[in-house]
DNA sequence: ATAGGTGCAAAAAATTTGCGATTGC
DNA sequence: GCAATCGCAAATTTTTTGCACCTAT
């Protein structure tokens, strides 16, 4: 489970997000269904990155009926109204992430544990601004992930499988 | 195609590269092969950002019974032996990008054109370094991409295909 | 009533792997 | 000669889709 930053260790409430959410259905015509509900409340109560199965397998745990493509189709809704980020760490999966209601943060990684510690840091977003700003661009989201050892892993030496 | 920033957008030679890739091989007992060595060619003239499929439709222009496989398994090669970085630019493939050789850079990508311009910034990188510190990480690596529109797609209101 | 949603299973797309036939070293 | 490679096809893995049947609005 990923560690968090000093201040901001928290995640959005189900019910917040239902309620950015059922504006944007409104807008767009689309229903709010038993499933729906059910993915999105597990996806912000888990908080975290988490891939379709990981999030597949904990929604099932309330309704075995739930199928995958459901999930999928819930998730790409969800990044479509800007309430989740994807993202994609190296495995072959993609992670998804509670966006709305958190401040925006990046991703220091483990590359031997895969711990996962978010931060931020206004100094260096202003810079990225200002690069961008250099080169004609208007930015409008960002990634950034530093890979390395994390303080444990820089003293051990026994094997440890990642995440 | 991608711009490039104002200096580094020299590739690094295939021979160079052939040379770093013929120490890592002779260490590890790989063997130096004519697949392998278009692949690589190929892969280093070509430059930008490649996808699996596009380097083996060019490998395929000069010798047709090339694999995909192959492509894929020399790919993993070179990026285990850190000639080339794997990047994961949200469709769904996996882009490689020459390594070695050139300076670190990072991305600004249009989300409206696809074009990719690529830039520096030695501050935002010292300072992501010490962030890692403060968490007591040591950096390996990172990746840092910018997205927004470009200069001309700020202007445009016409459809324009991605990339 | 009806547009949108769901499950299921088939389809795609991306990547990996088993294997018998090569080929560097 | 022998281990490493290759091509090919089959297998995996991840994500998308077609379709007949449901269900919010």
């Amino acid at each position: 489970m990923p560690e968090h930053d000093h201040d901001h260790d928290h995640h959005p409430s189900a019910e917040a997000m239902e309620e950015v959410l059922n504006r944007y259905m409104a807008e767009h015509g689309l229903k709010s269904t038993r499933q729906r509900s059910l993915i999105i409340d597990t996806f912000f109560s888990l908080g975290g990155h988490l891939s379709v199965e990981e999030l597949w397998s904990k929604v099932r745990e309330q309704d075995t009926k739930v199928s995958v493509a459901t999930v999928y189709r819930t998730m790409k809704l969800l990044h479509e109204c800007g309430l989740a980020h994807a993202r994609n760490f190296g495995d072959g999966q993609t992670r998804y992430e509670a966006a709305a209601g958190r401040h925006h943060h990046d991703h220091l990684i483990c590359t031997r544990c895969g711990t996962i510690v978010e931060f931020e840091n206004d100094r260096i977003e202003a810079m990225q601004e200002a690069v961008a700003r250099k080169h004609g661009f208007r930015v409008t989201s960002h990634k950034m992930e530093l890979y390395g050892l994390c303080r444990n892993c820089q003293r051990e030496t026994t094997p440890q499988p990642r995440a």
